[in-house]
DNA sequence: CTGTTTCATCGTATATTTGCGATATAATTA
DNA sequence: TAATTATATCGCAAATATACGATGAAACAG
């Protein structure tokens, strides 16, 4: 794009853009839903869950993380991810608050 | 990326990613909340509303139809959009669901 | 019929995302 | 110390997304 609109927009618009957009590969849903299932944090073995190589898993991992979804600790020779519920509770109540204002307004009568 | 992996995940995980990146540009955000704002399904009012051209905007609001969120008719001169509500209803409870199994999952103790 | 309005689409420029091999780094093991 | 293991990061290639001017198409007004 010639110039990033992007600025222009409201920050509630923009916030709920930004969490959007991490939710908006299969590998991040894919990895969330693992570090939960495993209680105990893992490390690698989501490459091993997933059909990417090791450096794109660890890329997505980053992108949790600067996201504020998930946590990471080195151990060792490992790293401990894990996930960050006060803020995965921040950006679920900005979704349902989005969905819910909208399904508010929702007419009686379809128009088209 | 050389090739697309996407089609290796699970169904679930990808119409969420879908979803989500349906909703990963405040644009689409912003047109969402004024079609349900204006009962009245408006048509390039949105454009009045966004601080982008009108090709750009007509071009959001082709992406938010291809994925199911709006439904659009030509009025005449016009064209008319609204909100498809089964399809929102739908997506919300792919979103919820998600969030509430990963919730479900939260342990009592913070491992990292 | 001609000009206008409203919107969609095309073409293009640029930015961002995705993916991975290669490589760097740091702890661990032999 | 040297080889191994687990990750992160760099650099590149390819795919997508974003943005908009220009142009096309359809309805409408005169």
């Amino acid at each position: 794009m010639a110039v990033n609109k992007k600025m222009e927009f409201a920050a509630d618009d923009l916030a709920l853009a930004e969490f959007a957009r991490t939710l908006s590969h299969p590998a991040r849903v894919a990895i969330l839903k693992t570090l939960a299932e495993k209680q105990t944090c893992i490390c690698g073995e989501i490459v091993d869950v997933l059909p990417l190589a090791q450096a794109t898993v660890s890329q997505h991992l980053k992108e949790l993380k600067t996201a504020g979804l998930i946590s990471g600790e080195v151990e060792g020779v490992r790293s401990c991810y894990c996930i960050d519920w006060a803020s995965i509770e921040a950006m679920t109540a900005r979704m349902e608050a989005f969905l819910a204002a909208l399904k508010a307004l929702k007419p009686d009568s379809t128009c088209c």
